[in-house]
DNA sequence: TGTACATCAGTGAACGCGCGTTCACTGATGTAC
DNA sequence: TGTACATCAGTGAACGCGCGTTCACTGATGTAC
């Protein structure tokens, strides 16, 4: 029996909270500026989040979910690793550029405590998310057109490249070329996972 | 006319601060848990720090400072960029299991909003540690050794993946096993940025 | 060596502010008959 | 179709707690002569 108009205000509040935490930070982020910022009244909030921690977890899903749409639907189209790769790489990089209060909410919320209470929650997301990863690997590796190291370490070899190009990006000292980075990165992070 | 005990109750309260952040993370990381954890009155941390964002501060660069020398002296006795790069991914990693309260303060500090005030000291400090390594790096490249990328994107190829690697490990998520990234990493990475 | 004095170091009660949360309530929407 | 009713959605005043910070003060240390 539940309304409509319930998920739009959900939508709002959400909208309102990444705006809040884009021009005011970890310190500015707090249910009074998100209820100031957004024309969704406290009761409102609490009523459809339970707390606030409630809604940075779900500010967070919604956000993790944009980025990984965006990768999984650039890896979809790839058919080698080579061009799986670059495909991840400039999907991610884009998404940053394009979706910066998005990239950003993401990488702080990393250690940041509110999500804590709904930590298995996020887990159990992302563990959905990278089997999606993995199981575009597979086959490549069982084809040995990937050296066959484990799934974490072959992640990490990938991906922090990428996520740290996005961070040094993303924290305003912009000493790094996003656009050379997005050039340069998906040759130079094949040559780290190809066989041989 | 300084006097001697000063430099022993920043010490404690330093280290009070880092195990208060380590044991209760970002949200109990607060004044009065610091003052109750550290032997310290609250007035005498004011007295030393001007504010709690100061300590933090403080506490950052401290943190910075011990992983920095345990890197640089790690470089400093390889020859070739291949055996520098391993030194550099085994220094990063053995520092975060043997130092793992640092470690956490720094990755989760990333985007903490304390140090926000400090930021250009904090910016000024990073560009003199990563002076020395850009000065390490420079020779290989001029000699053809190191593929020849702009210095944040050889920054990114090297310590992105060791990053990742050490993030993953310290958020409890223990999906990645640390020695088999020591044992496999370093190579890898190498073959990120050697020329040809 | 001894004494006076300036400065540094350390203390803890007190303050005000803004945080997250609660709650009693009104209004809107969908369902049952 | 119309009416009664249950539930969902939205409101905003009020509350208590704990946060960072201030401040008047005492004690310790080093310097000057």
């Amino acid at each position: 029996m539940k309304q409509r108009r319930g998920a739009a205000t959900v939508d709002r509040a959400l909208t309102a909270a990444l705006r809040v935490f884009a021009e005011s930070g970890q310190q500015g982020f707090t249910v009074t500026a998100v209820t100031e910022a957004g024309g969704v009244s406290l009761g409102s909030l609490y009523h459809h989040f339970g707390s606030f921690d409630g809604l940075a977890a779900h500010l967070y899903l919604r956000c993790l979910g944009q980025l990984c749409d965006s990768m999984l639907d650039a890896l979809s189209h790839a058919r080698t690793p080579r061009t799986g790769i670059r495909a991840l790489v400039h999907a991610y990089l884009r998404f940053t550029v394009e979706h910066r209060d998005v990239a950003l909410f993401l990488h702080a919320s990393a250690y940041s405590g509110h999500l804590a209470a709904h930590a298995e929650e996020i887990r159990a997301f992302k563990a959905e998310r990278y089997g999606a990863v993995a199981a575009w690997l597979g086959p490549h590796i069982e084809a040995g057109r990937i050296e066959p190291l484990s799934t974490p370490v072959l992640e990490v070899l990938v991906m922090g490249p990428v996520e740290e190009a996005a961070r040094r990006w993303l924290s305003s000292t912009y000493d790094l070329d996003l656009d050379e980075a997005a050039r340069v990165l998906p040759d130079r992070i094949w040559r780290s996972v190809r066989p041989d």
